[in-house]
DNA sequence: GGAATTTGTTAGGTCGATCG
DNA sequence: CGATCGACCTAACAAATTCC
């Protein structure tokens, strides 16, 4: 189905943890009223909606004539879409993620891609990677605490792989934030293809069109960068599958912390050059 | 409070495109 | 023209949630 296919597109980069019958069903209200949103979350769940307006035209145009079951019928399918991109993405990146720090340097002790068990703040390389930036992993006594997990990060502890080079300025907050190498060669594995994302495989050629050209993607979004963060996060960490309140209090909201963060007017003048550095 | 249903995840595909 | 790539799909299953 089209939709469906539209709505792997709208999950990578307009904005991945959506419930998006909650949000049809609220901006068509919304829009039916003609007054904006008070609350800040509902602010920001509106400019979604809008931008999966913008993303389908054919829907904006006739979304307000379409009874609540139809909606919600449409919804499923975007939904569909974005939840099983979703997960291409986590199984792809699982390997992936762990190729890139491999064609850096090899991994001591050795890490299987297919597996999670040996990932996480256990392992010395990837533990650093995570380590966010109110602790400091040469500490012996940090170091336990997350790796025992008596302690979980607030939002806005950003982990260290988000930062140039894995190195954090206490200075300067924006400096090689979101510049990493390994979110840039993630990103390319979603949006352009696997192989693109590789430096060792350069011989190797792409055979169908990528993402990224398939949905007629010009230029990276907020979303888009932080959906990735949220995929390598994941990736390094040991996190067992097959829990949902570790979706909630893990992924979701450490992607809903960056992307607000992103999102904040305040530094509007920063996000605009961060945009400018990624396409 | 146990059965039924829904949800979220993974492994393991299919199949068309295109490379060497 | 076989090998491989990569988007997309399906089935199975565990955990969470809802139902009765």
């Amino acid at each position: 189905d089209p939709l469906v296919h539209h709505g792997r597109h709208i999950g990578r980069s307009i904005y991945a943890f959506a419930n998006i019958n909650h949000l049809l069903t609220m901006g068509v209200a919304i829009d039916a009223v003609g007054d904006v949103p008070s609350e800040e979350q509902e602010r920001l769940e509106y400019r979604v909606y809008k931008a999966i307006l913008k993303f389908l035209p054919p829907l904006d145009e006739a979304l307000a004539n379409y009874s609540p079951e139809q909606i919600t019928r449409i919804a499923a399918l975007l939904q569909k879409g974005s939840d099983s991109a979703r997960s291409d993405d986590t199984k792809g990146l699982k390997k992936g993620v762990i190729e890139f720090l491999n064609d850096d340097a090899p991994l001591d002790p050795y890490v299987h891609p297919g597996e999670k068990s040996s990932r996480g703040f256990a392992h010395p390389r990837l533990g650093q990677l995570l380590c966010p930036i109110s602790k400091d992993w040469n500490n012996e006594t940090h170091r336990k605490e997350l790796i025992e997990g008596t302690q979980t990060p607030g939002p806005e502890d950003w982990p260290l792989f988000l930062f140039e080079n894995q190195e954090f300025n206490r200075e300067d907050v924006w400096a090689g934030f979101l510049k990493n190498e390994y979110l840039v060669q993630a990103y390319l594995w979603v949006f352009i293809c696997p192989t693109a994302a590789r430096k060792s495989k350069k011989s190797i050629k792409a055979t169908k069109q990528g993402n990224a050209q398939i949905h007629g993607m010009t230029s990276v979004t907020i979303a888009s960068i932080v959906y990735i963060a949220t995929q390598v996060r994941f990736a390094l960490t040991n996190a067992e599958p097959f829990s949902r309140s570790d979706r909630v209090t893990d992924s979701q909201s450490f992607y809903q912390s960056l992307y607000r963060f992103l999102d904040n007017p305040d530094y509007h003048e920063e996000v605009d050059d961060l945009l400018k550095w990624w396409n």
